[in-house]
RNA sequence: GGGUUGGUAGCUCAAUGGUAGAGCAGUGCCCUUUUAAGGCAUUGGUUGAGGGUUCGAGUCCCUCCCAACCCA
């Protein structure tokens, strides 16, 4: 990106201001400013707002509204917005011609009482102020934010300052992952870390990425999913153990993809896919009742009107990957390979990639019914072939105990009835990694041999989780720093 | 990977192939309750990069870079 002529001249003014800064004595990068470490955060001011009182406040500021002898000024940061006033006459002269040098984009701390204005909004009126951190740069436009997708993405916290809405998914976002963990908690649920640097990835079918260690001199793969160390930890005895943090998985980015990506993987002992259904569907519910957006959630396009509604009221449906299929394309299964393939042709589907049957079958079952499914669907009997890595159903062995959620037309969270017999486990894992040796993970295999107690398992993309909940239409913007070309 | 659209001032956006503009931000002055404050004046440009066509290119053509959307 190339400076201009004019992007200096605005630098260039500021760092004036800097110099008089200091020639006043005011040193605006300096630890005078540890004196407003205790300062609440604006929201925090806000709520406490008493006619009166006396309050200090410290924020960035966002726009300023110079009359002369007063001044209105906004400080903000990442929880809310305050209106700061004050009188050159009520302060001291050193504060005045400090208050002179400032400019929007500055930290600034703030002392004084709460005050309401003659237009009744809840401000402070300042005796003291204090500049915390110069601003060299100008800020984005304060009425029309950062527009341009590039500078969301590339410099987020110019997004952060600028875009409200931006604001409001990402404190979303962190509180969706705060009560993720306090939901598993409190029903005895331990979090822990396991390696994500690991010598061999297990636990999906993914490309991994690769890195070295220098000083073993060996490759190692950053893991693309928990699983097996989560495994490991069932056969330790936790009867009840997640994890939730980043899986890697070295393929495209797209809008529904960022190749770093978040994961909560939970374990129940003892339990089976259907009781970990039940626990993600009150879980979710939850999440969605705890930031705000009730259980009716609205997508609306970019010119705000609402393009879907989905609605989480339980009882979730759950149906049969059979009797979806059946019902979107009825006969289908009593067709053979060349008329299901004949089938795909009519619908205009490509179906060049799928070699065998049940593929076929699948990219049928993605486009006519999960894309079609915005409520959520917990699908069950899912062909085997599909998941390897699952017990097979007690009364179907065709299918497997699994369900696979469906919400917003994408799989939100898969769960199933853990594989615990090591030699199955051994003959499944052998056939996924076709023959080459050195793909088996032979230590947890060797674990499961101690014995693993069955278990419910369930992963949750969290990403995607943020885009249902949050209207987000793309991964990007529910990734702080998502990956672009460079 | 393929298709479509886009990239112009710090930000948001204009500009039939014919002198590159506006609002905000900035600078200077005025202003003691404003809130997209206001008034007057004023500065700011390698039009994503590189080639080409043309008397003349932001605009047309080619290559490349980046992004958004759709498809695989």
């Amino acid at each position: 990106m190339e400076k201009t002529t004019s992007l200096h001249e605005l630098i260039a003014f500021r760092r004036q201001k800097l110099q008089a800064l200091r020639h006043q004595g005011f040193d605006p990068f300096s630890d005078a400013a540890a004196q407003f470490a205790d300062a609440r955060s604006i929201k925090g001011v806000v709520d406490d707002f008493l006619e009166g009182a006396p309050i200090k406040a410290a924020g960035r500021i966002t726009a300023y509204r110079d009359m002369g002898k007063s001044c209105f000024l906004d400080i903000s940061d990442i929880s809310g917005r305050i209106q700061i006033y004050f009188n050159t006459k009520e302060l001291d002269e050193a504060t005045s011609a400090m208050a002179a040098q400032l400019d929007i984009g500055d930290f600034l701390g703030v002392e004084g009482v709460y005050f309401t204005t003659k237009t009744g909004e809840k401000s402070i009126r300042a005796s003291r102020l204090l500049i915390l951190s110069k601003s060299l740069r100008p800020l984005p436009d304060k009425w029309h934010g950062v527009q341009d997708a590039e500078i969301c993405y590339r410099q987020r916290y110019l997004d952060l300052i600028a875009n409200d809405a931006s604001r409001t998914i990402f404190k979303q976002r962190i509180a969706i992952v705060h009560e993720i963990r306090r939901f598993l908690e409190e029903r005895g649920f331990l979090e822990v870390e396991t390696p994500m640097m690991q010598a061999i990835p297990g636990g999906a079918a993914a490309e991994p990425f690769k890195t070295h260690h220098n000083a073993l001199d060996r490759d190692f793969f950053l893991r693309i999913a928990p699983e097996l160390y989560l495994k490991r930890l069932l056969v330790a005895g936790f009867p009840k153990v997640f994890e939730l943090n980043r899986n890697f998985r070295n393929e495209g980015v797209s809008r529904r993809h960022n190749p770093e990506f978040t994961m909560l993987e939970a374990y129940w002992a003892f339990a089976n896919f259907e009781k970990m259904s039940e626990l993600v569907e009150e879980m979710i519910c939850s999440l969605a009742e705890h930031i705000g957006v009730g259980l009716q959630i609205e997508h609306r396009n970019a010119e705000g009107t609402i393009i879907r509604t989905i609605n989480l009221q339980r009882p979730w449906r759950r149906a049969t990957y059979r009797d979806l299929l059946e019902s979107a394309l009825p006969g289908w299964f009593q067709l053979n390979l060349e008329a299901k393939r004949e089938k795909c042709a009519q619908l205009k589907l490509d179906i060049s990639h799928c070699e065998v049957e049940f593929e076929v079958t699948q990219h049928v079952f993605e486009k006519l019914v999960e894309e079609k499914l915005m409520d959520p669907c917990f699908v069950t009997h899912v062909p085997k072939e599909l998941v390897p890595l699952a017990k097979l159903h007690g009364k179907d062995p065709s299918s497997v105990e699994v369900y696979e959620l469906i919400i917003n037309g994408q799989e939100i969270s898969p769960g199933y009835s853990e594989l615990n017999d090591p030699d199955l486990q051994r003959e499944r894992l052998e056939q996924q990694a076709g023959g080459e040796k050195q793909c088996l993970d032979e230590g947890f295999l060797e674990a499961l041999e101690y014995g693993m107690p069955p278990a419910g398992g369930i992963g949750l993309g969290i990403d995607r989780l943020v885009m249902m909940l949050t209207g987000a239409s793309s991964i990007r913007d529910v990734i702080l720093f998502p990956h672009l070309r460079f």
